[in-house]
DNA sequence: GAGGATCTGTTAGTTTTCTAGCAGGCTGGC
DNA sequence: GCCAGCCTGCTAGAAAACTAACAGATCCTC
């Protein structure tokens, strides 16, 4: 189940933009949200989103900053394994095939030794 | 932006269990759901997302068989974006390598072959 | 030190989501 | 026929999400 399960249309976008931004202000979240909702009801939702756990906000010259409560690298996690689950029946190499088929075009040669390495390590690992 | 972006909570978890079981009766879906809503509820979702357009059903004697309007391989291609885009910076080979690194010990190999396979066919389309 | 700009917190109201319960249809066994 | 079981649709009310508007605090400029 996804980390962002127990939460409203609007809260779960506004998480999502933490997560790719790392950290924010109310007025760079309400920047990025896409219908435009008010600035108050923005913050409403951050401070909601604070009690609730998700979410966490340190004061930096008189204004707030929000970021996601939980580590980046457990949030990468839930997320990959909640689309694994849902939509690849449960296969990280089915998802992963799809991810390099899907992208190979943009993918460098560093990408793709790295890539290999990963590959060549499980081999080993998996023998 | 993903697929499911515009939905609610209970939408969203419905939609989810679709896409899992690939099609679904009310009482299927309705038992998938975590925190066990009425019947009725899930009914009433399910003709919901319907009128959206998320969702088809066909009737199958006497009950109805539900299941994603879009293509499958067009909601795993948005669930990925969408989860590359919020959580590896839009690159697809860190979530591919993320992918690999934690499901490292559950790859056959002939999972591993498959993947090599791919990361070969984009070295060669990338020169 | 008055006015403006920018931020937070709180309140109260609207809108949407979510739900249970009831009515009606079809099927199969008694 | 008639009852039991399962299904759909509908309706109305409760709960939660969502929002605008206001009030208070701080900083900066004039």
């Amino acid at each position: 189940m996804s980390i962002q399960n127990g939460l409203s249309r609007r809260e779960r976008q506004i998480l999502d933009i933490l997560f790719k931004r790392g950290r924010a202000t109310a007025a760079e979240v309400h920047a990025d949200l896409p219908d435009r909702p008010s600035n108050s009801a923005v913050r409403a939702h951050l401070r909601t989103l604070e009690e609730k756990g998700h979410v966490k906000h340190e004061a930096e010259d008189l204004r707030y900053v929000y970021s996601p409560a939980v580590q980046p690298a457990k949030a990468r996690k839930s997320a990959l394994r909640h689309v694994v689950e849902t939509f690849f029946e449960g296969s990280p190499a089915n998802a992963a095939a799809a991810l390099l088929d899907s992208s190979a075009a943009s993918l460098t040669g560093d990408d793709l030794d790295r890539l290999s390495a990963l590959i060549d390590k499980a081999r080993r690992e998996g023998r």
